[in-house]
RNA sequence: GCGUCUAUAGCUCAGUUGGUUAGAGCGCUACCUUGACAUGGUAGAGGUCGCCUGUUCGAAUCAGGCUAGACGCACCA
């Protein structure tokens, strides 16, 4: 093995190989005793590139397949990808408009053909980066969402909801965005907080009897208003209830009305009704039978329904001209700071219009009902379960859902119209012709929406499993494991995917959904490129220098005005640029952040730490290696005499193991990373390895003690590596390679430890005598370095020790640990002292009862050595304090548990025998 | 308005059903080129667990309140 860990030259091959050897592939039709265990990529926008987001929820989906791989079950993680409609119409768009051209220059059927274009140049981008986070996905299933077979899929979707009543298509308020001219849902709408106005004006009363002062946050909107609304209880209206007033400007006559609706509490007590304009007008528009006026063009200015000075002009500039002419008016009575909810569009930024026009909508209640039942009755569970909540809330309130988009790019609905306006949906022309008796002659033209991107994905789960067809896909992987996946999209994703799978198949989509906390930056900023503050996953893995670093985050911004302070920051950030840490160690910093609460801020003195911690398991494997490669480790049989390190070693696995597993099955990452860290550092590094050296290195041990001790080496390090290998699968492969075939496995050139069974756990190698019999040889070791350490003995300095007041299990411990002892503690003498025999001034380390001495003379300072021994004193003294405190406590040894009360009276014991030891110790020293 | 979450060492975070001496990594201090590893080793410093009140023999942990922050949903024109 090279002298050095170099991730980049280890990586790229590993994952070729594994790719090429069909290792990624699911085997459909496996051994039916195999339990199918099946994982759903959220599908990526095809034209995207990964992120931290993705490459956090990746490595934990590929953790989860690679060990139920290794496990023996019939493992798939099928993979895909998205056409993410208007995100991708967008990018195309706006690289026509740097030629200045738009997509109506060329055409509904050349510009779908630009996008696929592009998706071919870019789509490959965000799956060979998945390839690079060594996700083990079954890329020979790779589906797009506009494939022959999905599309398929939606449109049969489609028609079947349709038949069934739940797909209808109605003229409505909805959600426009005026920049990309499309309706969108709910969901897609953003509503922040933003400082505005609020316009008083005075509408005078037809008769001129009078007139009343309605408040608005839009006044341009009153070229449509068609009433005035007060509340029916509200004593100042009264009189005016019924009565018209003319509408400034337009000169209209509207009625005044009354409705629970108007708080009379707010503003002036009467409210503008704009039907076409605003959603609750809408409702209360319909409830009183009012006319709707829309006076706006699809981009949001006003259109011929306006007196001609308006038409044309943009709404705000509109808003200007109005407030203008109601001020020469005399009829804008004021204009107060108002803060009020603007909704956005989630892509465009652009204000959202409520707009009249024709959606396809689904009836969703009938599909929400099954939905939430299945995770109150736990069949689907939520990890962290609180998810749950907010899935109910959404669910229980859930509005019909808008899929019709005024787009090019997606699935174009499967409706057809002909002249006379009657609307025909069937799965293609033919069909609908001979479902409805339609010849030739008449004409019928296809709806020219497409779908909601969120309508395709949301069959996700059983389309890809070659849905509508029966498949033994379908019958083996539905319902998947798990779902990891983001908060953000429960309600875009999860929910409906929850509801099309239920309808269409019957069953849950997914058994479990583990919801993944956000990827901040170091102080708890959300990653975006404005605030350039993003990370790039393959940067983390590759290293970038300062420049490149720079330059990146510094271009084709929105905001150029922003690029200086970026750069500032990240030159101040990154002297250096970014380290290349390889992708095991980026791996196991998200496996290792992903604990339960909600959001993750990513530090990079992490990743240092987990590149470390490979060089650690590199270097390790070296030593291994090293004594093992040449040598004898027992494979060919001979005789294997372990020593109690060894035996060791395999209880302390055993355990560790024991904890992975566990951590796993309850998504604890987190856990799961910090049990197999600290195994393989504190105990089989820091510990084992060092006390393999005196066995190894012993001319007077055994040929059976010496292979015992390399066979226990080989094969602990090789089960670590199994271990190791779904959360660092680059690493484990290239070193397992090397190390495998001198281990007890049987194996063969080629084959790869990612098809290898996961350790399992054998009883036998348990051990408590063992764990606790290296308990103590650890607190004898660490009591002499501890004296070493603060009594600035060099640690090169052989030591002669005496042992005072040991047991005979002090004794038999000693007896089977001394090798070991004298190497890493470097003694060069242990004496035993006899009852109430003399010793010489001495500091002291304690092991339970048995007192560990050093001779003082010429190596201990005494002041030093009082200063040691009352620090230790006044630690303990505190503590004991406390213990008796409770245990002088009436009510605490009436009502506690015995066993707490019996623990509690030892560790005073315990205390009381440390603290008379220390204080004799330090009245001897004192005596000098 | 309804709902969810967070507050623990200088920094980033663990802390399972109340019972330890409250942990890890990074950073910090001292010493060490000991034949796997200085991307390392050994030893150490550092915390009134956001604040208050309560429940309890016992609270970082449970309850209530407060403060600060994050988020979701619905909203008043």
């Amino acid at each position: 093995m090279d002298k050095t860990y170099e991730p980049h030259s280890i990586e790229q091959q590993c994952y070729q190989r594994w790719e090429n050897d069909g290792l990624f592939k699911a085997k459909v039709s496996g051994d039916p005793a195999q339990q199918p265990y099946c994982i759903l990529l959220p599908p990526p926008n095809v034209t995207g590139s990964l992120h931290m987001g993705h490459g956090f929820q990746q490595t934990i989906m590929d953790v989860l397949t690679r060990y139920h791989r290794m496990k023996g079950d019939n493992t798939l993680w099928q993979v895909g990808t998205d056409h993410a409609g208007i995100a991708t119409q967008m990018v195309v768009e706006r690289q026509l408009n740097a030629l200045g051209k738009t997509r109506h220059d060329l055409g509904r059927e050349a510009f779908v053909e630009k996008i696929w274009e592009w998706k071919e140049h870019s789509g490959g981008t965000i799956t060979s980066q998945m390839r690079r986070m060594g996700a083990s996905s079954d890329w020979d299933r790779e589906v797009f969402t506009m494939d022959e077979n999905l599309s398929k899929a939606v449109t049969e979707v489609f028609v079947k909801l349709h038949e069934d009543g739940l797909i209808y298509r109605g003229k409505r308020l909805v959600n426009w965005d005026p920049v990309l001219h499309t309706a969108v849902s709910d969901l897609e709408v953003l509503n922040e907080e933003e400082a505005g106005h609020m316009w008083h004006m005075r509408y005078p009363l037809a008769d001129g009897s009078g007139s009343i002062v309605v408040a608005t946050t839009r006044p341009e909107t009153m070229l449509g208003d068609t009433a005035v609304a007060v509340h029916p209880d509200d004593e100042r209206y009264q009189a005016y209830i019924g009565k018209q007033i003319k509408l400034p400007i337009t000169g209209r006559l509207i009625p005044i009305i009354a409705d629970d609706y108007v708080d009379p509490e707010f503003g002036t007590g009467c409210v503008k009704i704009t039907p076409a304009h605003d959603f609750n007008d809408y409702d209360m528009g319909k409830r009183h039978n009012l006319p709707m006026i829309n006076i706006f063009t699809p981009d949001a200015k006003v259109n011929d329904e306006a007196p001609e000075a308006y038409r044309g002009l943009d709404r705000f500039d509109a808003r200007k001209a109005i407030v203008e002419q109601l001020e020469q008016d005399g009829v804008l009575v004021k204009i107060d700071d108002h803060k009020l909810k603007v909704p956005r569009g989630d892509r465009t930024g652009a204000v959202i219009e409520p707009y009249l026009t024709d959606q396809w909508y689904v009836a969703i209640e009938e599909l929400a009902k099954p939905a939430i039942e299945a995770v109150e009755s736990g069949e689907i569970r939520f990890v962290p379960e609180n998810w749950s909540k907010t899935y109910y809330q959404w669910m229980h309130n859930i509005q019909d859902w808008c899929i019709s988009r005024q787009l090019w790019w997606g699935h174009r609905i499967p409706a057809w119209y002909d002249d006379n306006g009657n609307i025909y949906v069937g799965r293609d022309e033919a069909e609908v012709r001979s479902k409805n008796g339609l010849d030739d002659s008449v004409a019928l033209r296809q709806d020219e929406d497409v779908l909601d991107t969120w309508f395709s994905s949301a069959l996700w789960p059983f389309a890809t499993m070659g849905w509508p067809e029966k498949t033994p896909e379908l019958e083996t992987y539905l319902p998947s494991a798990v779902l990891v996946t983001g908060f953000d999209i429960i309600f875009f994703w999860v929910a409906r995917m929850i509801m099309m799978t239920k309808r269409f198949t019957g069953k849950i989509p997914f058994k479990d959904i583990y919801i993944t906390g956000l990827i901040r930056d170091e102080s708890g900023d959300k990653m975006s490129k404005s605030k350039g503050n993003v990370l790039d996953p393959i940067d983390l893995i590759d290293g970038i220098d300062l420049e490149s670093l720079v330059a990146k985050r510094t271009s084709g911004m929105m905001q150029p005005q922003l690029a200086a302070k970026i750069e500032k920051r990240t030159r101040k950030q990154f002297p250096d640029g970014i380290h290349a840490y390889g992708t095991d160690a980026l791996r196991f910093t998200f496996a290792a952040m992903a604990s339960t609460s909600r959001d993750i801020n990513f530090d990079m003195g992490r990743v240092e730490g987990y590149r470390n911690f490979c060089n650690k398991i590199w270097n390790a494997s070296r030593f291994v290696l090293m004594n093992t490669e040449t040598e004898d480790t027992g494979r060919d049989g001979g005789e294997l005499v372990l020593s109690l390190a060894d035996r060791w070693i395999w209880a302390q696995f055993q355990q560790t193991l024991g904890e992975f597993e566990k951590a796993i099955s309850e998504y604890r990452f987190d856990i799961a990373a910090q049990t197999v860290y600290e195994f393989t550092w504190n105990q089989f590094c820091d510990w084992y390895l060092e006390l393999t050296k005196p066995v190894l290195n012993n001319d007077e041990a055994t040929d059976a003690e010496k292979r015992g001790t390399r066979h226990t080496l080989i094969n602990v390090l090789e089960n670590l590596l199994r271990l190791l290998h779904p959360l660092m699968p680059f690493i484990t492969e290239t070193i397992w390679e090397r190390v495998a075939p001198l281990s007890a496995l049987n194996v063969k050139d080629g084959d790869s430890i990612m098809v290898q069974p996961f350790p399992t756990a054998d009883a036998a190698k348990q051990d408590e005598q063992v764990l606790a019999d290296i308990e103590w040889v650890k607190r004898f070791i660490v009591g002499i370095r501890n004296i070493r350490g603060e009594m600035d003995i060099a640690p090169s300095k052989p030591l002669s020790v005496l042992l005072r007041n040991a047991s005979e299990e002090d004794e038999r411990r000693l007896g089977i640990s001394r090798t070991f002892i004298d190497r890493l503690a470097r003694l060069e003498g242990i004496t035993f002292l006899a009852k109430g025999e003399e010793a010489p001034a001495s500091a002291a380390a304690l092991v339970g009862e048995m007192e560990i001495l050093i001779p003082m003379a010429g190596l201990i300072d005494k002041d030093a050595e009082l200063a040691r021994i009352a620090k230790a004193m006044e630690k303990i003294e505190k503590d004991a304090a406390r213990t008796k405190g409770k245990l002088t406590n009436e009510k605490f040894v009436s009502n506690a548990p015995e066993d707490v009360i019996e623990k509690e009276r030892a560790k005073l014991a315990d205390a009381e025998s440390q603290l008379a030891k220390l204080s004799a110790q330090r009245e001897t020293i004192a005596a000098l």
